[in-house]
DNA sequence: CTGTTAGCGCATTCAC
DNA sequence: GTGAATGCGCTAACAG
């Protein structure tokens, strides 16, 4: 019974509260802004009480409106479901509060033609930039980036056409760390698993580091006269699998392929030297296709599949642990934070050319890979 | 060449549509908005070409200023990282997409001051309504709900002070179908593990369905006269083990609990009859809880801690196909589909009192809880 | 220090 | 059929 009940139905306005403080919009517009040193002391009391009061709250979208700017950048994940863009979405956030920023969160779901509607949605509700984590984009998809207006900011995946900065994981190195522990490991087959490398060139830079390094020219070396002990693939061969994960029969036909490998006798060449109780290791490119071979794996074999196969895979996801899988993890809080970080400078006007950052991966030692 | 390159800094406005036409703002209006009826084929025309050239996209915030609403919906999500928040998260993106609204998905993260803040930062964008996955609000949440002005749907978790429509799983009844499980496969002691219960509606009724069945109640009882087999908990005991994912140490200490009760000889009571492989198991109220206690029991007990306990948890997470266990799935896309048609409802106007939509979850048992 | 004026981009009467 | 005003809520010059 103290204060009148304020259930109103309209929202208050500025207006409003002008007229309950008994001044005009302009200071209240100073007020909201911070221009305290503008206002006596007494007039910013009967605001802070008017405002109060009347529960008001300043509308962004007039604001934005004005000014022409509404704090506003909208992410554009491809895969939701996949943890790595969960984590990259975390360190946006963080981001984002930091630098007074609000993300539009959209999910692609993996279509490409959600991915072009989710663009100009955005570029509709004139969002300040974008940082995509494109899905199959190209130079048009530049166009519908508001003609070039819109700063953007690529997350894992470059994109043909376009020039703009981009941060993710540094693929190359991840790749060759990989390949090198399982070499060193003695596996002396590995098979790099991955999904269809046109248009993502994430997988295409792993898939071709991993080709390289097993053909061996030995990679982009460490510091000379480093005391790593020098892996280099020997007798080990290697092969790329490809997993399209969008069309089961392809997945059928490719672990087809897998089982047949699997179930060979032995070794069809070097049938001597040491016996490593597992031969063959497959190294997936990502957490989904790992879940993917992991499932038929265990499904094909049992429970203790492991004993057959060894499994790596780029990405941490939370049942690697669970499963003793070995892993490399990406910085993924990293990648979305310098993202935005990236762009907020883009947004301020930076005008230098495209920026790549790539982060270091980590690989992760579990029981998968061990013996 | 062969058009004019439009690298405008500036986008183009309606103003610019409709000099670029030859004519007037409210024509541009009229078509932009679909009244066709009023247009003559060839003003039309121009219109098309104009916008088409100026690759003119109408500023949606300057809309909703006017009309005073602009599609804006808030999604305020506890916790991403539970792949039932993305789950739900998907199913409000189809129905949004459906009914031409927008999604701004926040992600409170598990703390209640992220909460507080981007209720008020979705107010402050004059969201139409909001969809919450609430993590601690009370009463005063309603007040940030622009003092009762906006419509919200709850989702999950109903929140004591407010009336609002709420979507979610019919916890009574999964709770019921897992202990039922249990028993049938006769476990002769069931440990429920949740989290705290307080604050969170939906672990609380979990919690209270599972232990109104063990003290022999019976449960809500299926249709009279039903073949069903009649489970009674018998001989079997249960307890409630709270895990407080927050706190290492309470986890700890909980852990702790469970490992002594493993580790005792044999069951204290009733160390008769039939033989179980297994005698204890552990129903996980959600998939975070469930994550916790196969990534101890594992490291605990080795690869082979199912043999030990059997694990059965609400939620049907990605690597639960893969270790085998038994879970409760929950209709997740349809419970976030479903707040956005009930949204949509409140939003247009319906004035009805306050719904419960209560859908079942799906009992998939797999290997963890056999024999 | 403070109030007045003029738009931001658009939808909507209301006349022509 | 069509176009000229008016104002949504707010900020940014300008005056006082």
């Amino acid at each position: 019974m103290s204060s009148t009940p304020p259930l109103a139905p309209r929202r208050a306005t500025i207006t409003d509260v002008a007229r309950a403080a008994g001044t005009g919009k302009t200071s209240i517009s100073r007020y909201l802004n911070g221009e305290l040193g503008a206002l006596s002391a007494e007039l910013r009391a009967r605001i802070e009480a008017a405002i109060e009061r009347l529960d008001y709250q300043p509308n962004q979208m007039a604001r934005g409106l004005k000014r022409g700017r509404n704090r506003l950048i909208g992410l554009l994940l491809a895969d939701l479901t996949n943890p790595y863009s969960v984590e990259v979405l975390q360190g946006v956030e963080a981001a984002c509060h930091a630098l007074g920023l609000m993300p539009l969160i959209c999910h692609a779901a993996n279509e490409v033609e959600m991915e072009r509607r989710y663009l100009q949605l955005l570029t509709t509700y004139r969002v300040e930039g974008v940082i995509v984590n494109a899905l199959g984009v190209r130079e048009d998809t530049l166009r519908a980036l508001g003609g070039g207006g819109i700063p953007a900011v690529l997350v894992d995946r470059s994109v043909d056409g376009l020039a703009a900065d981009m941060v993710g994981l540094d693929n190359r190195a991840a790749a060759e760390i990989g390949t090198r522990h399982l070499l060193e490991k003695g596996f002396d087959e590995i098979w790099f698993v991955v999904q269809p490398v046109e248009q993502v060139s994430s997988r295409r830079l792993r898939e071709e580091a991993f080709r390289k390094l097993m053909s061996g020219s030995g990679g982009a070396g460490g510091k000379r006269g480093r005391a790593r002990k020098d892996v280099s693939p020997g007798a080990a061969r290697g092969r790329t699998l490809v997993l399209n994960l969008a069309d089961t029969a392809e997945v059928g036909q490719a672990l087809a392929e897998l089982d047949a490998a699997l179930n060979e006798p032995a070794s069809a060449t070097s049938a001597t030297t040491r016996r490593a109780p597992r031969r063959l290791a497959l190294f997936a490119a990502n957490a989904p296709v790992a879940l993917c071979l992991a499932l038929h794996l265990k499904a094909r074999y049992g429970d203790d599949w492991q004993t057959r196969v060894a499994l790596l895979c780029i990405d941490d996801p939370e049942w690697a642990e669970l499963t003793g899988v070995t892993t490399i993890r990406q910085p993924t809080y990293d990648i979305g934070y310098r993202a935005v970080e990236f762009l907020h400078q883009r947004i301020e006007g930076l005008e230098s050319h495209a920026r790549d950052c790539l982060l270091p991966g980590e690989l992760i030692v579990r029981a998968s890979t061990s013996l």
